[in-house]
DNA sequence: CGCTCCATTGATGCCAGTCAAGAAATGTGG
DNA sequence: CCACATTTCTTGACTGGCATCAATGGAGCG
């Protein structure tokens, strides 16, 4: 079916495993399985047990929370080489959160056993995972002040910003949306609606230009500074 | 000044150094500090590099951001017997948060290389370092839960419940609120009159009973299937 | 070509924020 | 211990932004 040779090849360029020895890195892999996913399959369901965490190979993945009402809360997006479910290993909870894929995937996964083990083995690793973990945290500290402080035209500008990454400044510079509209205005917990609206006034006022998935920001510092 | 002699019996019976052999609890004990706060005080600012993690041994800290306009937002509120700072001290970045004393309090701060030596000599340690901030990150996606799929009023009613914590259900039960109700609403991320408003509309209801810190919760029942 | 899914746009309503004033509680100094 | 100052809390009136509801427009696909 896959291709096992490619795991240990795989895993090796991770944050996490990247200054592991090779044999160290087979250990791991002996623990990993690759899973190909559809788009839309659930890979767990919230309440689910944890029995290791997961990579995502190529594709991408959205954790998701639904309320008692049916609405739906989008808290990740989850792209290549991007890992996740990782702190509920580490205690004797189920899955907080759903995941499922946005579009036809390969996620790895690796069990839990492999982890604890090289815990004991490798303080390096340990300092990793716990590195790891840190990150997350304060990724999710971020989101929180995003909601709490942040209009939602701020969080749309925000985030147009985060997708350049890379590229600093410029004119006429171009981003792709990481995943459908809807989904990314869950993402950041307004309707669609609201972020259609937002992506128009952006638009007439000079700002950027929309084309479907593709948005190309005119003036990096103009939007940076750019207030409501 | 402050008694060393007690820190080690204090350490002892925290979840993270419980299972600790006595010498091991020594030499974290000497990686430590009291620190005393007065009300308001300020014990780290946003942007400040991070040098260990603090314990409250009593007290009340928030852990909280401010906006560029000037808004602040409680992101925690830490007790007796809590940690905080613990996920900084594992990355190399400042803290995204700063922590203000609110009531006068004393706390104890843990040096970075303590923990580190810990997590290189003894990977039991280690696993409830990730126990820990798996806990943090789950408390974190609680509150992204909270903030973004439930209304105001069921917020305030959740806070009120998990208030109660122990005690699982009855009439008339009595809990008091852990600090002023500016906070408590930033947290809820409300403002002072909307948190105010509610209370008074459970009041009406006969759900609570409110005087100052102290909400007499009528029937935790009915206050828990109370929708809106 | 018709179906489904996704995105946009318009009209409307409501909840919570804002502003402002006053009451209550807390703290302070004489 | 009281009078005063300051902070905290409550209440009212008003506003506005975002959600909601509803309908239409496109894009991709079998």
């Amino acid at each position: 079916m896959t291709n096992p040779v490619k795991i240990p090849a795989f895993l090796a360029h991770l944050p996490l495993f990247c200054e592991m020895s090779p044999d160290e890195i087979e250990r791991i892999a002996r623990g990993a399985r690759e899973l190909g996913l559809a788009r839309g399959e659930v890979l767990f369901q919230r309440g689910d047990p944890c029995t290791g965490f997961y990579v995502v190979m190529h594709g991408r993945v959205k954790l998701a929370l639904t309320s008692p009402q049916g609405i739906e809360k989008v808290v990740e997006l989850i792209g290549p080489g991007q890992s996740f479910g990782e702190a509920v290993m580490f205690m004797d909870k189920p899955y907080p959160v759903y995941a499922q894929a946005l579009t036809d995937s390969m996620v790895l996964h690796i069990g839990k056993q492999v982890i604890v083990g090289g815990i004991d083995s490798d303080p390096n690793f340990c300092r990793k995972m716990l590195a790891g973990l840190s990150i997350r945290l304060h990724r999710l500290i971020q989101t929180v002040e995003s909601i709490s402080l942040r209009s939602p035209a701020q969080r749309v500008i925000d985030l147009l910003l985060q997708e350049l990454d890379g590229t600093k400044e410029g004119l006429d510079v171009h981003v792709s949306l990481s995943a459908n509209k809807n989904v990314i205005a869950s993402n950041l917990n307004i309707t669609p609606e609201t972020f259609s609206r937002i992506l128009r006034n952006l638009s007439d006022a000079g700002l950027i230009a929309v084309e479907g998935k593709d948005v190309c920001i005119r003036d990096v510092a103009r939007l940076r500074s750019y207030d409501e």
